[in-house]
DNA sequence: CTAAGTGCAAAATGTTTGCATACTT
DNA sequence: AAGTATGCAAACATTTTGCACTTAG
């Protein structure tokens, strides 16, 4: 049941550390360490559901494919919020006072719970749009 | 250039405005079409994009595939917040001050440009919540 | 008549699975 | 030795495309 630790479950990891800032797709990691001696693309997928469910990479569903990105193991990122970037794919973790309202405003006044580890909200980080994206 | 008025259209149109509240996939279309006569799925395809372009359709690019549901011609909901429930799949347009200040309050604070078109807030909608999910 | 739309089948993606082999513990 | 993980290739699912044909304007 526990997880055995491999060669390229390292490599895997480590690729996704080092693209901390940006998200990658399974093709992406694949292609990346296909330099690094042959990992095959199957256990990029198998490896990749383990780390999601494992909490250390999140998982976004998007257009042409899913994306991946490496969150840590610390917190479950439950309390703030995730604004990604559509441009450079950036991921960036809010804590703010007036975001931390909005949940509970959210629930007493819409009757709606939202679910923080699931929402993201999308559009143009600051460095895209004064590149004018 | 203009959109033409076929039965196809028709009959796809039909079933996203009957499917109001909740969204459905491009092969349910396709499954619900046929008994309705035939209509092709490369045809669904190609509607639903054109209803994505024309505003009438929302998209939205989940883990087994992308779903659509009719949110009319009217406005092009940039002012306001989408709650869709992770149970169900209602969704949710929200029109509200607290709301509307969001997307100032992080382009200010957090230099960051929501696109209020392309985000949706994942939760549980009242319903579902009651009913205990 | 012309532009646009349609169906079908083939192709292109992205993801998952079966199985024999190899690695971790 | 027992339990996992891996690679490969095949299987799948979803979406896109090429082409000949039909339909709307």
């Amino acid at each position: 049941m526990a997880d055995y630790k491999t060669k390229q479950r390292e490599l895997i990891l480590e690729y996704l550390k080092s693209s901390d800032s940006h998200h990658v797709s399974a093709g992406d990691i694949a292609a990346h360490l296909r330099e690094s001696g042959t990992v095959g693309i199957a256990t990029v997928y198998r490896q990749l559901d383990k780390m999601v469910e494992a909490g250390l990479v999140r998982k976004y569903s998007l257009d042409g494919g899913a994306c991946y990105q490496y969150v840590g193991g610390g917190g479950d990122c439950r309390e703030h919020f995730h604004l990604k970037c559509l441009n450079c794919g950036a991921l960036i973790h809010v804590d703010c006072d007036f975001l931390s309202g909005l949940a509970p405003h959210i629930l007493e006044h819409h009757g709606f719970e939202v679910d923080n580890r699931r929402t993201v909200m999308y559009g143009l980080c600051r460095k895209c749009r004064e590149e004018g994206k």
